[in-house]
RNA sequence: GCGGGUGUAGUUCAAUGGUAGAAUGAGAGCUUCCCAAGCUCUAGACGCGGGUUCGAUCCCCGUCACCCGCUCCA
């Protein structure tokens, strides 16, 4: 895995359709991007598979679909509009950002010098960076959650914000979930949706963006099974992403130190991918499996008087669920799939030699396309019979139907997005009614009966 | 948001203060064509907006986007 590794991905992924910059006629917009043809194919398998084992695979997890905008007050409950709300102060000399409050409290520890509530007075204090005494900006709020009034007309009544995680949905529809599902702990609900945060630094091609896709589930336990119950998840999340493909030397554990843990957090662990960024920094998060407590359920039940506890028959007792969540990103989970599966190797040319085949290797899962239907020739009627297949395949999968120019460049287009089959048509197949279908990583080739086409591919695609 | 770099066909790279070239890719056609073959034809670019100038893709200013640095946490 190498920067250029990233740069040759981005490149690719333009070229072919997966990821364009976000209306890009109009000059674009700051770390927005748009999923092409072959993008919204591979993102909506990414989703599927998450879907699969997280929600429809598990007899203990349901689904939900919440709404973007929530009320307010939900965000006032969560503790996200006062942990997003950080006034900051620019050092003018080193241009290094601090928290005003921070700043102000950690020099009145040190030096036991006081500082104004609310206003702190920071012009006796040096930049923890520069060491330049007091010369910062006046202290800005940066909100990290996007805005918005609803409402045709603009006013404080009407100010909402568009949601930070999805979490917070899965929470304030806890009890009904929990009363139409009939499910008790320990039992989840999966959700996948937009999420939005003002970030001060986008960037890294779709790995942070200000609007972004996440897949989260909330798993609500039993108070004191919580730690086993998170070792749990940590583990089935780091397989989900060897099952689909990564290299399990390419991920890793990373435990946030108790200083750093949310506001929300009792404990933290990320899976990492190696990325390899062209900053130098080699590990990116992928997701983050938080012990969330009882926090969540606690402070909605406080803010709006609904009693969000769990009566447990068994044992005639009350409780609060903890929640164990997986938080994990579409677009990075995406993104970490292509540089995986990418690979150049070597392939035969017609002239005997040997030439750079470019590869994705995607689970099959993935690919955006299951196969693709190829006619050897536009002639000697092959078109119409591919087309045919074409459209018999199409029932079950995306498939591809392409019979411009040869036939090995046409081989070279679909390893290049990962197309595990190739099903060609030739000459033969108007006599003996069979066709060829070649297999992307070996480029090994089965001649197969035409009508048995759909039941080969059936029994090599299982689960996609 | 602040500092540094970059901006020419889809991509890679040329040239020029005076009509922007190529390769590759794309499209059409010919070829019984199984791993980027060959031939013919076609379409396609100076990020955007000002200024200086007789004239700007080139010089200046602004803006937008991308990359790098300020660490966000899916």
């Amino acid at each position: 895995m190498s920067a250029d590794r990233i740069e040759t991905v981005v490149s690719l992924c333009k070229r072919r359709g997966f990821v364009y910059p976000s209306g890009e006629i109009y000059g674009g917009t700051r770390s927005a991007w748009d999923y092409g043809p072959l993008g919204v194919e591979l993102k909506e398998n990414v989703k599927r598979q998450w879907w699969r084992a997280m929600v429809t695979g598990r007899d203990d997890v349901v689904g939900l679909d919440s709404s973007v905008i929530l009320p307010r007050q939900v965000w006032v409950a969560s503790g996200h509009v006062q942990a997003f709300h950080d006034p900051l102060v620019e050092c003018q000399s080193c241009h290094k950002r601090f928290r005003a409050d921070q700043l102000a409290e950690d020099y009145a520890e040190r030096t036991g010098k006081a500082v104004l509530e609310g206003d702190p007075d920071l012009s006796d204090v040096p930049c923890p960076n520069c060491g330049t005494r007091g010369e910062y900006t006046q202290p800005r709020e940066f909100n990290m959650m996007l805005k918005t009034y609803l409402g045709p007309v603009e006013s404080e009544e009407g100010l909402h914000y568009l949601r930070p995680e999805t979490a917070q949905g899965i929470f304030v529809n806890f009890q009904n979930v929990m009363m139409s599902s009939r499910k008790k702990p320990p039992f989840g609900i999966g959700q996948i949706g937009k999420s939005f945060r003002n970030e001060i630094t986008p960037g890294n091609f779709i790995f942070r963006t200000r609007e972004f896709e996440q897949m989260e589930m909330e798993f609500f336990v039993e108070p004191g099974t919580d730690e086993q119950w998170h070792q749990y998840w940590i583990d089935t999340r780091t397989d989900w992403y060897v099952d689909l493909g990564i290299n399990r030397d390419n991920l890793r554990l990373y435990e946030h130190p108790k200083e750093k843990l949310s506001h929300y957090s009792k404990r933290t662990v990320d899976v990492e991918y190696r990325f390899g960024f062209s900053s130098g920094q080699q590990w990116g998060e992928l997701e983050g499996i938080a012990n969330r407590t009882d926090f969540d359920l606690t402070t909605h039940s406080n803010h709006s008087g609904v009693d969000l506890s769990y009566y447990d028959q068994a044992t005639d007792s009350r409780y609060r669920p903890y929640v164990i969540e997986p938080a994990a990103g579409v677009a990075r989970s995406m993104m970490t799939f292509l540089l995986e599966a990418y690979a150049e190797d070597e392939a035969p040319n017609a002239k005997g030699g040997v030439d750079r085949r470019v590869v994705l290797r995607l689970d099959r899962r993935l690919a955006p396309v299951k196969a693709a239907v190829l006619p050897l020739s536009r002639n000697a009627d092959l078109t119409p019979q591919a087309r045919d297949l074409a459209a018999t395949l199409r029932r079950s999968w995306n498939v591809d139907f392409d019979d411009a120019g040869a036939i090995g460049r046409r081989y070279r287009r679909q390893d290049e997005i990962g197309t595990p089959f190739c099903v060609t048509v030739d000459f033969d197949s108007l006599t003996d009614h069979a066709v060829t279908v070649r297999e992307r990583d070996t480029m090994a080739q089965e001649r197969v009966a035409m009508d048995q086409v759909e039941a080969y591919l059936a029994a090599h695609l299982t689960g996609c």
